[in-house]
DNA sequence: GTCTATAATTCGATAGAC
DNA sequence: GTCTATCGAATTATAGAC
């Protein structure tokens, strides 16, 4: 590659304003406080990116990409071996993602968990652009859901989806945090903690 | 009261602050905003409250303090009467009053239900007031499910408390959006709304 | 109590040299 | 691609007249 540099300028860029955003929100980090921390130049910003806005654009697609295809991946391979599967299989399908990213990089575990949760719960253009970007799992999931509670209508099963989110959103966000159900970020809590949450969850699905 | 003007301006500013922060956030909306649609002079808010942040924490507390007040007035009824109440009845006594919020005004009820939701899922310092205010009401309750589910640990009731919670924001968030759980504000439609969440949220408290 | 005027910063964004 | 320098606008907060 002849602009190493660049690559790595703009993936400095992201990570930091990925770590910041998700402690100090959108409208709460400033592009100083990004270039300051990433130790880049202001200009660099607006360069790669073009705005702070287009900024936050790219920081939630390179996290929701691969976390849908992931989701959409796991309910493929549930239809294909039970059909229709549990209502517990199908929330483990679409809880799993998002909640094993924080067993990713060291460092890098809550961030993302933090990030996920704040940029779902902030103030227009941010909630605007998160959902564009994480809502494709939405459609599928709830046929899904149909399928497996075929007595509930379809608008019953999307508000509950809704809480599902709701109830994923706040896991994320105290993440890491004692005393909060995803205190340990050990894969083995982690794999615990998504099976309490499945089994809530599911409880509430049938009421 | 000698001061007539002054009760006024100071409503004034505090009503126009809740329903923008409500939709814009915290970080989100200007003194200069407020001042503005408030049609007062931008001194007037330092006068009145010294600073933004303390015009937050007088917002919150308007709202916290009657609303935790009627909560646990609500639970101490059902003490009276049931002992222990069942799981329904507590998240019923919980979720009454933050709920039926949204039938007040006819033009704040969703404002209100919306900048509850709002500030306890902003990062600090809004989080920090919003939880000092809106928190009295946990310990109460966690010890009233605890007699009520005693086969379940303190830090069981704990996290599940924490998703109601969730639920509870989420709902506020969304309240008269098209699709939403609290779509309508009727009273009964409100009432309506209370029964299903508590039906989703004791099933998972059960789990 | 209310107002004007302004201080003192900080913001996102851009022009232009290198 | 990276940098300096800066624009224009916005921010919270205050000083001081009325």
């Amino acid at each position: 590659m002849t602009t190493a540099t660049t690559t790595d300028t703009k993936t400095q860029i992201l990570d930091v304003a990925e770590r910041l955003i998700a402690e100090k929100g959108f409208t709460g980090t400033t592009l100083r406080n990004i270039v300051s921390e990433a130790d880049v130049n202001l200009a660099a910003v607006h360069y790669h990116f073009g705005s702070k806005e287009e900024l936050f654009r790219a920081i939630v697609r390179r996290i929701a990409v691969p976390l849908v295809e992931r989701q959409l991946d796991m309910l493929e391979q549930l239809r294909k071996t039970t059909d229709p599967p549990s209502v517990e299989e199908l929330l483990t399908a679409f809880l799993t993602p998002p909640l094993e990213l924080v067993m990713g990089d060291e460092h890098y575990r809550i961030v993302r968990a933090q990030f996920m949760g704040r940029c779902r719960a902030e103030p227009e253009p941010v909630q605007k652009i998160a959902h564009e970007e994480f809502s494709p799992n939405v459609e599928p999931f709830l046929d899904a859901l149909q399928r497996s509670l075929p007595d509930q209508s379809r608008s019953q099963l999307l508000w509950k989806l809704d809480l599902v989110i709701a109830s994923l959103i706040r896991v994320q966000i105290g993440a890491g945090k004692p005393g909060a159900l995803l205190e340990s970020l050990q894969p083995q809590d982690v794999q615990a903690t998504i099976q309490k949450l499945v089994a809530f969850l599911a409880a509430g699905m049938r009421s």
